[in-house]
DNA sequence: TTGACTTATCAAGAATTGTTGATGTATATG
DNA sequence: CATATACATCAACAATTCTTGATAAGTCAA
């Protein structure tokens, strides 16, 4: 399960960073994903859009709602997935964590 | 407000989308930017940092550079890493074409 | 209820990734 | 030259992740 962080450096949690960075790391779900932007839609679209087996959706999707990065609704026989808008917002807290490197020579001397 | 410019989606290069949150989707590593933000640093200091073997930081630092997330300096003996910038601008783009989801049901008929 | 349909889960194996200790390589110093 | 230092690379193993096919669970319709 995801929580919401507050912004900082990823090393305040970087178990829940890698998780969510995991989630993205997969070309497989980054084309899941690229699909839910188009709107929210069921596993049998997904299986035609992307030839892949029922199973391995089933797997991808899973990793991706573990980590918090869509969301499902069943209607009927069908589970509908969409993109998590929430869990976007984090991503980019980690990312901006990311940019605040200063690139100087550290004051520190070494070894 | 509408961008000027089409941001690409993620599905036009999801090998290398997926190379770039694979090298942010490990603890180790993220704390490894982390101290690489605090400056230039050499690995002999990241041992002491984060308690690390030599080895492990080494090939951590090799994912890193091969995702092109980190820059490398001999001085010496020593060799200085930093974080390289302009890969952060990559990862914007990346997280931005994660972020245009229209979250509304798709018009064509599931199944 | 029975059967068809959609999706999740499981089990087994394959593939990839990470760790550890040993060795190799480049650089500096005596 | 020999030795020490800083780091990379390798080999062996452990751990994790992914794939596949089979089965289970939930839903609907006849």
């Amino acid at each position: 399960m995801y929580m919401l962080v507050m912004k900082g450096s990823t090393v305040r949690n970087p178990a829940r960073a890698a998780e969510l960075f995991h989630a993205l790391a997969d070309p497989t779900r980054l084309e899941i994903l690229d699909e839910l932007n188009e709107g929210e839609c069921c596993v049998c679209e997904l299986t035609d859009r992307l030839q892949a087996g029922q199973s391995r959706l089933s797997f991808h999707l899973k990793v991706l709602k573990d980590a918090g990065m869509i969301l499902d609704r069943r209607e009927g026989r069908w589970m509908y997935y969409s993109v998590n808008a929430d869990v976007l917002a984090e991503l980019d807290d980690l990312v901006d964590s990311l940019k605040q490197a200063k690139r100087v020579r550290r004051a520190t001397g070494c070894c």
